[in-house]
DNA sequence: TCCATATATGAATATATGCTCATGCATAAA
DNA sequence: TTTATGCATGAGCATATATTCATATATGGA
């Protein structure tokens, strides 16, 4: 490796060099886009998301959610374990029940803005 | 057996089985929502996000992308693959060069929705 | 107290995924 | 035609991730 340092740029002009500083300059910084990747993922797991989509209908119990999504107990609990990290849903116990709602007035616009997505893909 | 619809006990099956059924209706079909999990699972790789927040800016070649991005540019065209898969961006060739930009309205919307989460979060 | 229920969780496993490396392909220049 | 450039792509690898299984914890009831 002669060129360790140097990031690979298309060697006939300068303009480019000049064009990626700009755009690095107004572009998000990389933390916070590192960041919304790992927001992002989360509702990248269908599991997750009809969890998700649940929720926003009204809260549930965990053995709702597990009979509605169709997933086990156990799993589930894990997924909900990963929203509840990431603060999308918060819980309220019930004698041994506990009951999950949503904890973020993000989810449905983001949700929906997904969908609308998904249906106009559709037309074509 | 006694349940007054009192408290839900998951396993006092009447009351539940009714909830689940009638979430159930109302929710967004399972293909959809495993379409939209797929959707999103796309914004879920911060390679990826960043290249679809430097082509929010402007067109780019895969080259300047690549610098942008702060990947390889055999990574990045991998990359780019997917992102044409999902009809997010598509592209126009230059000689031997190759142009991307965006093909969805959505993105913006989406990425905004999320980085409003980000930086909510961060006053917590 | 003893047992059943509701949920949580650690370990193990199978699969998915993103990257690198090597190479192929197309275009442009020499 | 030969060489160089810009990009695409398949294979292989290392890591991440979602699920299952077994078990732990907590609460309520007999």
């Amino acid at each position: 490796m002669k060129d360790e340092g140097k990031i690979e740029v298309c060697k006939t002009t300068f303009v480019h060099e000049d064009k990626i500083r700009k755009i690095k300059e107004k572009l998000v910084k990389d933390e916070v886009l590192i960041e919304l990747a790992e927001f992002f993922k989360i509702f990248g797991d269908s599991t997750r998301i009809k969890i998700l989509c649940a929720l926003l209908l009204e809260e549930l119990c965990v053995c709702d959610l597990a009979a509605i999504v169709g997933a086990s107990q156990s799993a589930v609990s894990h997924q909900l374990r990963i929203l509840r990290q990431a603060k999308l849903v918060k819980f309220r116990k019930e004698g041994k029940t506990v009951f999950y709602s949503l904890d973020d007035e993000h989810i449905a616009k983001i949700v929906d803005t997904g969908l609308a997505h998904i249906q106009e893909r559709k037309k074509t």
